[in-house]
DNA sequence: CGATGATATATCGGTAATCGATATAATGTT
DNA sequence: AACATTATATCGATTACCGATATATCATCG
């Protein structure tokens, strides 16, 4: 083994794979403007043609989280009626979706071609 | 919501998907040919320049797991020495390849689209 | 006006999988 | 003789999704 990785960059992490993909997916659907989490779901759903799917047991904790961790930040609508908690991209949020965009892009392509070259193998 | 994927196609399994990705690069590894576990790693590291990467805490359950779920068959070595168990792809485990790589192609690209779209927005 | 369904957020427990640590043992190297 | 590498195995801690459940508002339709 000895090897780590000679480019010293990208590298999967399975753990937080999937984990990592649900907040990629809240960054970017907030890069086109402050949403609350419910819209949020939909807007994923909608840009993916219903690949990508938030449960609702899923996305508050997310939402939580990432709020926790500095990614986005929540304020209450102030107007009376329905309660929505609206969030916006915080610079650290900006800053981490261009980044794990880049990273995860790397991981994806990797993958595709080590997937392309099984297929492409001799039966 | 209402809408469910009118292609009626791939979609994404948060729980599922790291899982998924360590059994695809498994089944890709032995498309070359029979191999056994420790060699797996070790193609799977070289193969992707040290991205995807098995831990041996990991990699075995793996491997016991693809076997009882048929995908892969495992043959203890019979000469003397260091034992080895070598894996083959079995007829499951050749057409479940090639039917998780179409499944997964399109939920990346369905991904790097969103992110390539979110990178684009204005500032 | 009452019922129903969509909107909107929240939390909890069950489940499942990775991962580090640990164990065992044969082989190669210095 | 000591040590690193090869090779497989298992266990417990941790983590996070997801279904179920709860609560409340608002719109629509009969």
């Amino acid at each position: 083994m000895s090897e780590t990785n000679p480019t010293g960059d990208q590298e999967f992490d399975a753990q937080g794979f999937a984990r990592g993909i649900h907040e990629l997916l809240v960054l970017a659907a907030l890069r086109e403007g402050p949403r609350h989490g419910y819209q949020i779901a939909l807007d994923v759903e909608a840009h993916s043609n219903g690949i990508f799917r938030f449960r609702h047991g899923t996305l508050y904790p997310i939402l939580h989280r990432m709020e926790a961790n500095g990614l986005i930040q929540g304020r209450w609508s102030s107007g009376g009626g329905r309660r929505r908690k609206v969030y916006s991209l915080t610079d650290i949020g900006r800053r981490h979706l261009s980044g794990e965009t880049d990273r995860v892009q790397d991981i994806l392509s990797g993958l595709m071609r080590m997937l392309r070259r099984a297929r492409e193998l001799p039966a």
